[in-house]
DNA sequence: CGCAGGTGAGACATTGATGTCTCAATTTGG
DNA sequence: CCAAATTGAGACATCAATGTCTCACCTGCG
């Protein structure tokens, strides 16, 4: 029954995140199943989305978990993090692409509460001296997000190898585009 | 009259970069106009969003212009890029949530036209040696737009400041969140 | 075999946004 | 000042997506 539920929500992802305003139709046949039956799951559209929501939070809250973000030093936190999250980047492109949800103060919150912790962790890593300070916790917070959702998309368009996906977000985010003179 | 009709892609831009399922309602009041005479400059919804979409993919080929991205070496050319792109960053952001609109043949060709310069940029910079080759020119590209539709979400909401979006967008994707023990 | 539960297909009704029209009010231009 | 043109407000018609229902069918199980 909840595999029911979950496999349904995961063909739902695959195509909202593509197309947020996608037809019930194209979604239960994605999941292989009837309007109807994707009707006796969740009562509405309004309901659907909103579970897709709550799973792509509860998703990365557990790659947060997973990936130990308050221990050791924030460069490492940061690497286990992209390794945690880049599975789950479809869902992250789609909470990046569904402002809407946001008008539901649970989700907000729950939002909150993960960005927060995001946040810290750079905060805490500009305290240690890893991260440049020139650039704010909260935008470096933001422009994370905002890569991991490039990087769900342009995996589910087939612009980038899956396999590459990791690699390609962490290094760029964390070295930047510009091949370093040195490095030690 | 082409003024009328800039001002009134303004204000859509405005709102429908947030909200791309905004209704012409709200488009209309934003742009200080009836919906009626919304309805007398764009024949319907669909023409206004490929409007918006065409008025988007102009501005970017002229920022690429102007910063005259296949002259000087590749950093300093990416530099004036970022400098010429961030005013129309919304609109940028606008065009990286409607992926709908590459469904128009015509607006996918001129995206591609102008995807495949920013692509030879990274490339060229990757010869010269300025950017890193672990990263392929493809993604180096895509993550750029991504950061810059960042930068225009996050200056809409009020996030960042429109002053630091350029030096942001600049630092975070040229050098990376890493800070540089040495640096020159 | 027969029954219960769940499913798919389709027929509706409903709803909300859109497209179209009219008309009075206002502005523009001579 | 008057005529023409433009606009805003509102009343519809239309249409597409959604929500709801029925019913035949299959499947699993006793």
């Amino acid at each position: 029954m909840a595999t029911d539920r979950d496999s349904v929500l995961g063909a739902a992802v695959g195509v909202l995140s593509r197309r947020p305003t996608a037809h019930l139709d194209e979604i239960a046949r994605a999941a292989g199943i009837s309007r109807a039956t994707l009707h006796r799951i969740f009562p509405g559209r309004e309901a659907l989305i909103r579970e897709v929501g709550a799973l792509g939070l509860r998703r990365f809250s557990a790659a947060l978990d997973t990936a130990q973000i308050e221990e050791g030093d924030a460069e490492s936190a940061l690497r286990r993090l992209v390794d945690a999250v880049v599975p789950d980047a479809a869902l992250c492109a789609f909470l990046a692409g569904e402002n809407q949800l946001y008008d539901d103060p649970e989700i907000n919150d729950l939002w909150e509460l993960q960005d927060a912790r995001v946040r810290a962790l750079f905060l805490r890593g500009q305290q240690e001296g890893a991260f440049r300070v020139e650039l704010s916790a909260g935008w470096l917070s933001e422009a994370f997000f905002d890569l991991v959702a490039g990087i769900g998309w342009a995996v589910q368009e087939g612009r980038l190898a899956p396999r590459e996906s990791a690699f390609s977000l962490a290094e760029l985010f964390l070295g930047g585009a510009l091949r370093r003179p040195d490095t030690r």
